[in-house]
RNA sequence: GUGGAUGUAGCUCAGUCGGUAGAGCGCAGGAUUGUGAUUCCUGAUGUCGUGGGUUCAAGCCCCAUCAUCCACCCCA
C-alpha cells in the first residue's frame, strides 16, 4: 500500500477549508440562503462543466483567456463555468416551458476562473447570485439590489457601498464627449484610474488609447469629473443633447431605481458613479459594483456586482429574457471580514463537553451525551481518558462553553457536575436535570 | 498574461563573512489521591519549498522549477 512518498500539496489557487473557517463559513452561507428565500427567490443547481461553446465569447476577451477548458474523455471540448450568470442564461433559455415569469433563482455554488491568484482572489471560488428574468423593470432592478443589501446586512458588513452606473449612461457621455461609442469600454478603463494616475495621467491615457487630441481627452474627463450625481449628470446629458428617450432609460431609470431602494430602507448605500464599467460584455443596462470601505481592505476589490443583461438569454433561444442580477463573492467577503477581525472566533467544538472521570463512568458518560443531544444542546464526549485536568484543557481549546463531569461519587447520588469553562464555576445538579441546566448556562 | 518580492519547526520569524540550524508561540508529558485556561520543570518535531550547479564545504552563491505575496491587467 505504502506508494512513493508523493508532495502533498493543492493546486495554485485552490484552497483547503479547515474548521475554524468554514464554521463561520456555513454561518454566513445559511444567513445568505435565508434572505434569498425570504424575498421569494428558488433554488437551483447547474452542473460545473458545460459545452466549451456555451461559455466562449459571453465574457469579453479578457475572460475567455480566463475559461477553464480541455477536452473530456469523449473528446468533448468542455468548460469548467466562470460564472453563474451564462449557465443560468442557457438554463433559462433550455427550460423555459417549465419555468414561471418572472423567474426569481438564486444559485450559491463554486466557479472557476484561470486568473492568477492574489489576496481576496482564487480560482475556484463560491459566488451567491439572485437573478430575476423576466421583466425589464425599474422594480426589478431595485428588488435585486434590495435583496443584495439585505444579504449585507443579515452578514453585519456595515461598511459597503454599491456604485452604481448604467451602460445607456456611458454610452451617452462618451458620445457626449465626442468620442465613438464603440470606444467606451477602453475610455472607461482610463477614467477609471483617476484615483491611483490623477487627471493628467487619465488625459495621457485617454490620448494614447482613443488615439485622439489632448482636446478630446480632456473633455472626456471633465464630461465624466462633471457627472457627480444623478442631477448633475442629467445636466451633462441635456447639455450635450442627448434625447429624452435615451435619458429616461438610463439617467431616469437609475433615478426610479435609487427611489425603490430608498423605500426599502437602504437608500444611503447606493451611489452613483459614472466610472463603474463593468468588463463582463453581457451587461445592457444598470450595473453595480459592492466595495468595502475600510481602507484595509478597499484593495481586496469588489465584493458584490451585477447587472441587467437583456440580451444573453436570447442569444441562447428564439426568445429574449431581460433579466437582472446579482453575485456575491463568499471567499473575497470572508477574507476581508477576517482580516476585519469581524469573521466569527472560529469555534468549532460542541457546547457541552462530557468527560468521564474514570474509565467505569464511560457508560454514563454515553448516556448523558445522548440525553443532551436529545434535548437539543450539541455535545461531545472526552475520548482522550486520563487525568480530568488534561481532559478539561482540552474541551476548553476545542470551544466547548461546559463540561460535565461524570464520577462516582455523584454518580452514586444520581448526579452530575456541571463546570462552566469560561467561568471556572462549578454546580451539582441531579442527572434529570442536567440538560437543563446546560440549556439554561449556553443561554447567557 | 506582464513586472517585482519571498519560501527555514504546526504558526510567526532569526540565522553575521559560505563551516550541515535557533527563538517565541503552539504541541506532548510532569509538579503524589477527582478539576483546565496564570506559574514552574521536562520533551519532541526540520530532506532549510523542490531539482540541479559552483565549492574541500551551501540555509546562505548560481540556474531551473513549484508555491505564496505585492503592483499591473482584469475581476467575486
Amino acid at each position: 500500500m505504502a506508494g512513493p512518498m508523493l508532495d502533498v500539496r493543492t493546486l495554485k489557487g485552490f484552497r483547503d477549508q479547515l474548521p475554524p473557517e468554514m464554521g463561520p463559513r456555513r454561518a454566513m452561507l445559511q444567513a445568505i440562503e435565508a434572505v434569498f428565500r425570504r424575498h421569494g427567490f428558488a433554488p437551483i443547481d447547474t452542473p460545473a462543466l458545460e459545452y466549451a461553446e456555451i461559455l466562449t465569447g459571453k465574457y469579453g476577451e479578457e475572460g475567455d483567456k480566463l475559461l477553464y477548458q480541455f477536452e473530456d474523455n469523449g473528446g468533448r471540448k468542455v468548460a469548467m463555468r466562470y460564472d453563474l450568470t451564462v449557465p443560468l442564461a442557457r438554463f433559462v433559455a433550455q427550460h423555459q416551458a417549465l419555468l414561471p415569469s418572472p423567474f426569481r433563482r438564486y444559485h450559491i455554488g463554486p466557479v472557476w476562473r484561470a486568473d492568477k491568484p492574489q489576496r481576496g482572489r482564487f480560482r475556484e471560488f463560491v459566488q451567491c447570485d439572485a437573478d430575476l428574468c423576466g421583466h425589464n423593470s425599474a422594480l426589478a432592478d431595485a428588488e435585486v439590489l434590495v435583496v443584495g443589501l439585505e444579504v449585507l446586512q443579515a452578514l453585519q458588513v456595515d461598511g459597503a457601498r454599491i456604485h452604481v452606473n448604467h451602460r445607456g449612461v456611458l454610452t451617452a457621455l462618451i458620445a457626449a464627449a465626442g468620442v465613438d461609442p464603440a470606444a467606451a469600454p477602453v475610455a472607461i478603463r482610463a477614467i477609471d484610474k483617476l484615483d491611483k494616475i490623477g487627471p493628467d495621467g487619465v488625459v495621457a491615457e485617454l490620448e494614447r488609447t482613443l488615439a485622439c487630441s489632448p482636446a478630446t481627452a480632456r473633455e472626456v474627463l471633465s464630461v465624466f469629473a462633471e457627472a457627480s450625481d444623478l442631477a448633475s449628470l442629467e445636466a451633462v446629458l441635456v447639455r450635450a443633447g442627448v434625447d429624452a428617450e435615451v435619458r429616461a432609460a438610463s439617467v431616469g431609470r437609475l433615478r426610479a431605481v435609487f427611489e425603490l431602494v430608498a423605500a426599502a430602507g437602504h437608500g444611503d448605500r447606493l451611489f452613483f458613479d459614472a466610472s463603474i464599467a463593468r468588463g463582463l460584455d453581457y451587461y445592457t443596462g444598470i450595473i453595480y459594483e459592492t466595495r468595502l470601505t475600510d481602507p484595509k481592505v478597499a484593495a481586496i476589490g469588489a465584493v458584490m456586482s451585477g447587472g441587467r443583461y437583456d440580451d444573453l438569454i436570447g442569444s441562447f433561444g428564439k426568445t429574449q429574457v431581460p433579466a437582472v442580477g446579482i453575485s456575491l463573492g463568499l471567499d473575497r467577503l470572508q477574507a476581508a471580514l477576517r482580516e476585519l477581525g469581524l469573521c466569527g472566533d472560529g469555534r468549532f467544538g460542541a457546547d457541552a463537553f462530557v468527560v468521564a472521570i474514570d474509565e467505569a463512568d464511560a457508560v454514563a458518560a454515553m448516556a448523558l451525551a445522548t440525553d443532551l443531544r436529545r434535548a437539543g444542546v450539541s455535545a461531545e464526549l472526552s475520548t482522550r481518558g486520563g487525568k480530568i485536568g488534561k481532559q478539561l484543557e482540552s474541551g476548553d481549546k476545542r470551544g466547548c462553553r461546559v463540561a460535565l463531569l461524570v464520577g462516582g461519587n455523584e454518580r452514586a447520588r444520581g448526579e452530575v457536575a456541571i463546570k462552566d469553562l469560561a467561568s471556572g464555576g462549578q454546580q451539582v445538579v441531579s442527572l434529570s436535570q442536567a440538560a437543563e441546566t446546560v440549556a439554561g448556562l449556553l443561554r447567557v
